[in-house]
DNA sequence: ATGCAAATTGACACCGGTGTCAATTTGCAT
DNA sequence: ATGCAAATTGACACCGGTGTCAATTTGCAT
């Protein structure tokens, strides 16, 4: 209500109100007597700058957004928690916009929502990512964007996990438990990540010198559900895989829910991973071993990155362009020797 | 960038801008000639209202914001679910704000984040729903709020859910699945649902004519961890209890874990059910049988609360000022008959 | 046709900032 | 002391809307 404003501090200070704006915007050019005077007065009126007359004024709102549609909450609620840190530091809010990736309508919803809260900021999470049409709309609107785990991972609007090497490393995990049939379960086909995990694994069964049985590798598409199925089809094969490793925790779950209800013995009878590491993992019981994805770092990487975008400046630190983080294997209670 | 302005249109349509206003409000005393042409024209040029100019100028951004802290991420996730989901339809912004409940200087650091968005609307999540300090500091900034499952749940300003009924009903049925020994697993006792659940529990239980063995109450704080913990000590106890009611899922999947790594059967030997309903009841083996909570509806009816209070209009539908809603029972697979 | 209240409309200032450009002041070489 | 470029400062318009109040138009009774 009774807030100060830029004129009051200009009045009391004896200056123009344009000389106080360069104070408050740290230009050059104001005499260090001038500066010290008008910030002696903006802390003793306690004067905040209001956001929607800078945000009008400039034509920029630095307000950023945060959208998604991912089938694993615990993903989500993580990288959350990165972001708002990094906007909590860099005073900045954070709008939170839920999309349906299926609806026909998606593009036209979301150039709504920014037209309501002029957003001129946005971070894009998978499978949102790599949706071309919804890329160039925000190019259209010059809406800056970052997003997380695209295709092209080395363009620099990007912050991704190494998910070839994660992939790999597990499987590497399992081979040196002296697994031989190993299963995998696919992430969604339309999400980059599943692809390189894909590989990864790949690799690492060929680097073992083992001939992949194509049966073990089953179509999941990242939710809970869609492992539950995948471990119903891989449990049914003769001879039975003694180890799975899903694309992520969700699925992950799903499969040690299904072994459960078929009886079998986690881990003596079979060892169950995923990847991304979310809480559900020390929740579920066994608890699962997974890759740690460092998900909170992730989420704050991409709003610093956004929101120097935003500021004009380059980010600072390891911006060389990719940002690509690397996982880390968390052994827990899921996984060991086969028949042990 | 070339968005279409309200004097574009009002140079298009031959009348004032302050009449194009007029028309964007829904104002009387315009005429429906007027008012048809200038729709024509808000159309034809694909005018939007520019909600920074709006809120500079009538001193109401019009966002609202969530502020959590609260321990059960798949709950969160629901109430934030329902809440985008009023904002999308009313044409809200939603910002996000992550409180550390604990943090001595929690509202300073809200003051702040209400300067840095000019949010004029919070909805508020348990633990913040009863923090005085907080509350008076929005009464005198005049922030309006709504509260989630306050203390005083009449007040007109909140949205709950009947815990007493929920803790009793579930309680009830157990009592029909004849357990005896059913031990109850407290909530946060800041949070006033804990307390609620608990007045349930133990009235079912006196209703059906039976002592209760205080020592089968434990304390929790609605973390997965104080699930587990509180497990552990009724699970010690002799005789062991037949049902363990938590007072929210997130322990209940505590108690689970602790059942499992303990090698007890669950049903067969113990019986698990917690309240809410989060997604979490059907990842875990066996899924758990929880009192739903429709934490969706709640979120969404906040959100409608405040919206409609920030536009000055009272809120219709069934708003007599309190709205508590009640949940339904849903058996999943946790629970049975004892010794079965 | 005339008078008058009610309905409709627009001029102008303002919300709280920033950009442009001209005016003033400063610092230094001469 | 004088001249001049560079540094500093402020007047003014503007970003995109809304509020106030006066001016104009309309509709009806006389």
């Amino acid at each position: 209500m009774s807030s100060v404003t830029i004129n009051d501090v200009a009045r009391h200070a004896g200056v123009s109100k344009k000389t106080v704006s360069r104070v408050i915007n740290n230009e050059i050019n104001v005499s260090e007597e001038t500066r010290t005077k008008v910030m002696a007065v903006i802390h003793q009126l306690g004067f905040k700058r209001n956001p929607l007359g800078m945000a009008l004024a400039k034509n920029r709102s630095l307000f950023i957004a945060l959208l998604a549609d991912n089938p694993s909450p615990g993903y989500l609620q993580k990288l959350q928690k990165g972001i708002l840190q990094c906007c909590s530091e860099e005073h900045m809010g954070l709008f939170l916009y839920d999309c349906n990736y299926r609806s026909p309508t998606l593009v036209y919803e979301i150039e709504e929502f920014i037209d309501n809260t002029l957003a001129d900021g946005l971070i894009l999470v998978p499978p949102l990512s790599d949706k071309q049409d919804l890329l160039d709309m925000l190019q259209r609107k010059r809406v800056r964007y970052i997003r997380i785990g695209p295709k092209d991972q080395d363009s620099g609007d990007c912050v991704s996990f190494n998910g070839v090497k994660a992939a790999y490393e597990m499987t590497q995990y399992l081979l040196r438990l002296h697994h031989k049939d190993i299963a995998f379960v696919l992430g969604h086909p339309d999400q980059e990540s599943s692809h390189r995990c894909e590989r990864g694994f790949r690799n690492a069964i060929a680097d073992a010198g083992i001939t992949l049985n194509e049966q073990l590798v089953v179509q999941g598409y990242y939710t809970h559900q869609s492992g539950v199925d995948a471990a119903a089809t891989l449990l049914s094969r003769t001879p039975r895989p003694t180890a799975i490793l899903a694309a992520n925790d969700e699925m992950a779950v799903g499969v040690l829910y299904e072994a459960h209800r078929r009886g079998i013995k986690i881990p003596e009878e079979l060892s169950v991973c995923g990847i991304d590491d979310i809480s559900l993992t020390t929740k579920v019981w066994p608890n699962l071993t997974s890759m740690r994805q460092p998900i909170n770092a992730i989420g704050y990487r991409a709003a610093f990155k956004l929101i120097k975008k935003l500021k004009g400046e380059t980010a600072a630190g390891n911006d060389g362009g990719a940002d690509i983080f690397d996982c880390e294997l968390i052994v827990r209670e899921s996984t060991s020797q086969p028949g042990r």
